[in-house]
DNA sequence: TTCTGAAAAAATATCGAAATAAGATTGACA
DNA sequence: TGTCAATCTTATTTCGATATTTTTTCAGAA
């Protein structure tokens, strides 16, 4: 239970959250209201607020009358929301790169030096991680990358940052549930890292556009074996 | 009312987030429930839906079991604002132009020229416009700078315009009542106009760019005004 | 006067049920 | 057999009341 949740609402947003980033919720699928009523043993408007806050996150989606769902995924969005997400991020790390101070590089390296120590034993076989240790490398992940990013000054950019990041970690889930082992992902965080430390704005934002790019390109392939599998479909319907 | 109200919430999250907009609901006032609840005729529920939904288009604050705020305007935050809508309008505008066809080119114009319609007899006194007059002109604005971007081809890069238009939006509404009259904003929208007619997307880009800082600028100014009068700081706190 | 703390007042958050709308089913009729 | 309309079922939306938390008030002591 996280520290800032006063109220019911509060908590069932970050619950719901969780379990739609995670694909524990499967994306697309109806959000019945009684039963999350049920399962996460709250009344209807703390959870008809949650829903309300998560529509603006853009994981849920709603009809008037109809209902609420999880926010469906598709190949074009994955594109989309790709592109965008380097375009911030790369302004992001720049204006970073421009700003940090000594704090920003101390905080930086360890989020790295964290990261690393997950990734350097990482299977390059064809295993599926444990549950455990891919949440970990997940945390790990998502608290490097945002610690490039924190010392860009402008919290409007921040936040559109966070958005999308929370984007890319849905379709990455999916990957990761198919994947065919690790790429050399640690290699591709160490070239942003070095390139930052040197404050070589250029080559660093290079290095990540090439790191999200490679990542989308993996979510890509995974999710058009799962549409063989499973006729899904996504995108230019 | 519009045709997406098919709800009781629907309909008071787009009263509500229109009387933010244009000020009527001042920044930084609290709302109280109970108040707000008569005014706008619904119970707690589809009250409470609308302000959460609020909160995602950063419109409204809340802290829990305190209660909701609508968000406060800053110095600050109006150049981050400024300056994160440049970087997206910008790379928005820049697809367009790349991938824009006749039909765009159409609307565009048929949008420029009904907000030259406006604008050409604006008066260049600090005479206050009149309330009905200054709608037409915000509803045509409005319209034009979303053709102009309208064929960027991605979703993602066109919901946080809109959500950056909006908050400028809010801004831009705080100088106009303390307006001296009105800059040649028209020779501005008409250079962004031509150069995106003519494709050339540089160009385009340079004038929007320009188009936002003096836009940005006068706000800047107006505000400062505002602050000797009510004491109102604004950032840098 | 100024601080403290308990009690009252005010406001927010939540529940549970009633009202309302959408979707599914059945049966009459062509 | 196919279509349409009335009805039944299911789910969403909304209300009104209650529970909970915060804020204010005010009496009493330092």
């Amino acid at each position: 239970m996280s520290s800032s949740d006063k109220t019911l609402a509060d908590r069932t947003y970050r619950q719901l959250r969780g379990d739609i980033v995670n694909g524990r919720l499967a994306a697309g699928s109806k959000l019945k209201l009684e039963g999350l009523a049920q399962d996460y043993a709250v009344g209807m408007s703390p959870l008809r607020e949650a829903l309300a806050r998560l529509m603006g996150d853009l994981l849920v989606v709603s009809e008037g009358q109809r209902g609420f769902w999880v926010a469906p995924l598709s190949l074009d969005e994955l594109d989309d929301v790709s592109r965008v997400r380097a375009l911030i991020e790369t302004e992001a790390l720049n204006a970073a790169i421009r700003n940090g101070d000594a704090e920003w590089e101390r905080e930086v390296t360890a989020a790295f030096e964290a990261l690393a120590a997950v990734e350097e034993h990482l299977p390059h076989t064809s295993d599926a991680l444990p549950p455990e240790q891919l949440e970990t490398w997940e945390a790990r992940n998502r608290a490097f990358h945002a610690a490039l990013v924190s010392a860009a000054g402008s919290p409007m950019l921040i936040k559109l940052r966070d958005l999308l990041y929370q984007q890319s970690e849905r379709y990455r889930r999916v990957s990761l549930n198919v994947s065919r082992g690790w790429r050399n992902v640690h290699d591709e965080h160490r070239a942003i890292y070095d390139a930052t430390m040197q404050r070589n704005a250029l080559r660093a934002c290079r290095m990540t556009e090439l790191h999200l790019a490679r990542t989308a390109q993996e979510v890509r392939k995974a999710m058009a074996a799962l549409a063989q599998d499973d006729g899904f479909t996504g995108g230019k319907a």
